[in-house]
DNA sequence: GAAGGAGTCAACACGGTGTCGAAGAACGGC
DNA sequence: GCCGTTCTTCGACACCGTGTTGACTCCTTC
């Protein structure tokens, strides 16, 4: 098992030494790829598929990618990154109160992932057969929750949240509902929350669960 | 694609014509199955390792069962009917309150999932991987949604709940928090509500979404 | 103009899936 | 008791996708 790592969004995920010419063909993958995510599965796109859609030969694309999944993994540390400056932005502004700050930070996600969408759903499939999607995806998740418990701890702080449920234990819940139902509206195979309305939905029980008190019985 | 049926637990989904010692054979593939997946992932074991453990051969498997996937999705059918038998006795006992009767639900479906938990975290996986074990869970889930947005249309009803986001979108979305934070909970990669909070965590989430008024900003 | 590295690919080894056809058991009718 | 039919089993095959090897071709650059 190559590659474990995860540190530069882009670099390293290959096995290139860099060269002039050899920069574009990295690039052709990874475009061809997010192409052929765009109209079929990940597990119907071979690597055969990968190396023709960019000029070259199966065992050409082994010398730029160690793997399928790494194509993926490359792809996905730019969406990541993209999301998290997306979230930086919305960090650095001031909100217009708690409910505002809350709404565009999950609009923030929303807003980048439906404009990968194809790789959204790719990713999702890869983490059930790819060790490395998995860990991934594990760190970037752990990056959120603990991004939204401070923010709990903050406003239950400042005396704007009651105390409730534990911060981390509620941020992992509130995490997980939102990339499942993301998941669910972008590839739309099931039940799933209409796209115009889903950060409404996503937000309204997220203030209810942080800002709610205890209900009575 | 063949067996696009989904009728009686354990029925039709292979292409057997019902004769007697064939039941054997069949009932052993399926616990070879449940056995195998307690210890590797659905894609580390091929039809051959169900097979052999099965002590028959590799076509012979292919009498039984037309695919890896079907044994999966009989597998599923068993213990979605046990889910859903937890759920009639969950409805058919009188609850003490309406907290009680949301935290049997969330409870009943906790332990039905817990007792296989290596089928639950397989079937996700599946569902990546097969379009039928996709659409099984597309029918189950939407029940399972429908069921919960009727008790909140009810609760509303006899004015014990206050009016708020659309009941079915709301149910869509708490239906997938539960869905998304069991299997993290069971497969255990990636951040996690601990095994023993799970059902009080999603618990007070349901309860505030449903029973917490509109929040003040 | 030789050395060496980057880039390329035909051909291979492997492991998995699903199918086919022939051989073996089981059983009912006659 | 024998015979055909139907159920059951499996060896052998065709196919597809992966990842590797080794040799060949350019470039550089010294």
């Amino acid at each position: 098992m190559p590659t474990a790592t995860g540190k530069l969004p882009g670099a390293g995920r290959g096995r290139r030494a860099a060269r002039p010419s050899g920069d574009d063909r990295e690039l052709a993958i990874l475009a061809t790829a997010e192409r052929l995510l765009a109209e079929r599965p990940l597990a119907a796109i071979s690597v055969d598929d990968l190396a023709r859609g960019a000029g070259i030969s199966r065992p050409t694309f082994y010398f730029y990618f160690s793997s399928k999944d790494a194509v993926l993994l490359a792809l996905l540390d730019r969406v990541v990154a993209e999301a998290d400056a997306a979230m930086r932005r919305v960090f650095g502004t001031p909100a217009a109160g708690a409910r505002d700050g809350w709404a565009r930070a999950i609009a923030a996600y929303y807003d980048t992932f439906r404009a990968h969408r194809a790789l959204t759903v790719a990713w999702a499939q890869a983490r059930s057969t790819s060790d490395e999607v998995r860990a991934l995806w594990a760190v970037v998740f752990e990056r959120w929750v603990r991004q939204c418990a401070d923010a709990v701890d903050a406003e239950r702080a400042r005396g704007a949240a009651p105390p409730g449920l534990p911060s981390r234990e509620l941020a992992v819940a509130l995490t997980s509902m939102n990339e499942r139902v993301l998941y669910a509206t972008f590839s739309g195979d099931g039940p799933a929350v209409a796209e115009e309305d889903v950060v409404d939905v996503l937000l309204g029980i997220w203030l209810s669960a942080i800002y709610g008190g205890p209900i009575p019985d």
